[in-house]
RNA sequence: UAAGCAGGUCGGUUGACCGUUCCGACACAUGUCGGAAAGGAAAGUCCGGGCUCCGGAGAGCAAGAUGUCCCAUAACCUGGGAUGGAAGCGAUUCCAAGGAAAGUGCAGCAGAAAGCAAACUUCCAAGUGUCUGAUUAGGUGCUUGGUAAAGUUGAAAUGGCGUGGUAAGAGCACACCGGUCUGAUAGCGAUAUCAGGCGCAAGGCAAACCCCAUCUGGAGAAAGGCUAAGUAAGAGGGAAGAGACUGCUCGUCUCAAUUUAACCCUUGGGUAAGCCGCUAGAUGUCGAUGGCAACAUCGGUGCAAGAUAGAUGGUCAACUAUUACAGAACCCGGCUUAUAGACCUGCUUAUUUU
RNA sequence: CGGGGCGUAGCGCAGCUUGGCAGCGCGCCACGUUCGGGACGUGGAGGUCGGUGGUUCAAAUCCACUCGCCCCGA
């Protein structure tokens, strides 16, 4: 029986943790946002999601929450699919041009987990 | 029917599956069941309060805000009603709407003149010179006096306009309009109406400085309180001191009693983990009563969002439907700004029909 | 949460205090100079003064609201 649930165990939520796996992890980039991966000590995978965005922008609030949430619902739909033990953060990149529905998301994310190499079937 | 004015409402709903946060119950160690979960602007942070701290929060100046009147409100750069003014055929809308005889300042260009009101060009009278001319008259110059009607400008020119009057003119006189003063009446009042007086001496700009009246102590949930950890070394200042109310003065209070040390302040550096504050309140809604209304009083009834890198989502199906603006962060009352589409109520004008 | 500043020609800025002609430098265009270019000289073009509304006879300037950018403090 697959877990679909998401607690907040699973998330990276410092900062500085955000930061140093941007710092020391792998990067991939995509056309929509880019993951960086890296290895982490215990056996959970945990994901952080960084939305950059410029200050300018219309509903800013909304948008930002809408491209988390997207994000979101895609790693708790596929975890199982994800390698154990390693930190994965999201940078997702928000200009006024760009429209974020959940497939569009869906496609991206998941390209870019296959070329980080830590997708697993 | 068309055009328009004013006000208001909604801003998705239902079902299934997978998830997030919180609450309750049951099991009992992480599950099951049930319930709740972002707006009209949550936004901008433009005002006003509550709340918390600043020792007890003082006086004056400065600075800032407001500015017709009355009322409402906890309070207001808020609202309601009225007055006056402006726009519109009208419904209706808009107005920072006190004071210019307290003082200072400003008004380019144009124009005779732009702020002591006089000078200038005119106009008129008298005197006189000169020319034409011939004994009337006309032109032109000077002197004296009268006058401010005319003077092409300008946003604005010392009340307007007409008649009489006069040598020419003038509120010099008169009628109407405007202004101002006094009185009466109506109104709580701003003010309005009427009557009488004053011929009117002393324009504009205060969203220029300013004056007058009223109001304002400061900092803000990173407020503030508790627990845990930490608060090292070093530098500067301390009575002609530092800190408490910020710009200044006074008053009051605290620290501190003199080369070091201790203590205080500033800096430097360190920690930024958890709990409380944290959601029931000047509360929403319905009815009655009072009031033109804003609103108030009474009664019934409803109120479980409280996250903390920050929770409301995704997929499928149906309804025209992926579709507006947009995400609570201590809480309220307003203001301002953004807003797809849909609907309702009242009123005005024009046209047509009856 | 609180405070401050900026927006004017393609770029960098002045003018705002005390309202009245929108200017300076670099750049651009044309001509001259040179064998040619640069430099230099002469002339010229280029502006909703971020936007909307108000006060005023008149607004880049004063006032209100608004949009965008930047900085500072807790």
């Amino acid at each position: 029986m697959k877990n679909f649930s998401f607690s907040r165990d699973e998330k990276l939520k410092k900062y500085d943790q955000i930061k140093l796996v941007r710092a020391n992890g792998k990067k991939h980039c995509g056309a929509l946002a880019n993951l960086y991966i890296r290895i982490n000590d215990t056996s959970r995978t945990r994901l952080g999601i960084v939305v950059r965005m410029p200050k300018a922008f219309k509903g800013r609030a909304v948008q930002r929450n809408r491209a988390k949430r997207s994000v979101r619902e895609f790693y708790r739909l596929n975890k199982h699919n994800v390698v154990k033990g390693v930190d994965l953060v999201f940078e997702v990149f928000l200009s006024s041009s760009n429209t974020y529905k959940y497939n569009d998301v869906k496609i991206n994310a998941f390209n870019l987990c296959k070329k980080a190499g830590v997708w697993q079937t």
